[in-house]
DNA sequence: TAGAGTAACCTACATATGTAGGTTACCAGT
DNA sequence: ACTGGTAACCTACATATGTAGGTTACTCTA
């Protein structure tokens, strides 16, 4: 029930690169980022999102103001909870591997990912 | 358009991995799975799925035998790139390894992805 | 061969999602 | 003080999805 649709992730992006924003704001940002929705649209969205409790409007004063009631990271996680759960049920590596098969990571991202790994490592023996 | 929804990742989870079912099949192997849909359910989802091009049909003789279209792979590489696209847009890595942080892999699997990442250092260069 | 069990097929209905049109209300400029 | 612009709020509507109830038709068994 909490989780985001496909236009909403995209009306968050905006609010959580940049804090708290007007309507008209959001609709530039949207604008820039090649969005094309009629400036309702936005704000059925705004609406949802609030209901769903991913969006703060700050009501003292006109126009209102827009941001995000919930770090990125709390729905990164649950997308990849959820789709652990059903597209790579039992088997985290596969998940992950078909990733990397499917986008190869750049020689950068490959060092970094291999620090991430030889950290986890070091964790999995932790107290 | 030819993305699969929750419920019919499930029942293309029987699909793949056993061959070509009937329907009191896939409705057993769902019931084993802890699925407790009613018989009719099962069937929509099945309709829905062969009209999305999803599900093969083999209406030669009753009951009908009901067989994956497309590889699981196809699928998961489909929700993958969407989730890229729109949850990780721009960073492959970071999709990684939040999933890393997220659910921690085992000594195993660390390993195994570690040779994948090697693996991919290798390919990199290739012409 | 008539009934029982199931499968196939059609229909339904609530909620979610994409997408937006009206209507009303408020602020800034003439 | 009136008006134009925008924001807030309400409503709408098509498609997708979860979930299933009827009705019809085919098959096996008593």
């Amino acid at each position: 029930m909490a989780s985001l649709s496909d236009a909403e992730w995209e009306v968050m992006n905006v609010l959580w690169t940049a804090g708290d924003l007007t309507l008209a704001e959001i609709r530039e940002k949207l604008k820039l980022m090649g969005n094309r929705w009629a400036g309702n649209t936005v704000q059925t969205f705004l609406a949802r999102l609030e209901k769903k409790g991913a969006v703060v409007v700050s009501r003292g004063g006109l126009p209102y103001r827009y941001g995000a009631a919930k770090p990125r990271e709390h729905y990164e996680r649950e997308v990849l909870e959820d789709l652990k759960k059903r597209v790579f049920p039992g088997s985290g590596l596969r998940m992950v591997s078909s990733f990397m098969q499917l986008e190869p990571l750049s020689r950068e991202d490959l060092v970094e990912l291999r620090r991430v790994i030889d950290e986890s490592f070091g964790e999995e023996d932790a107290p």
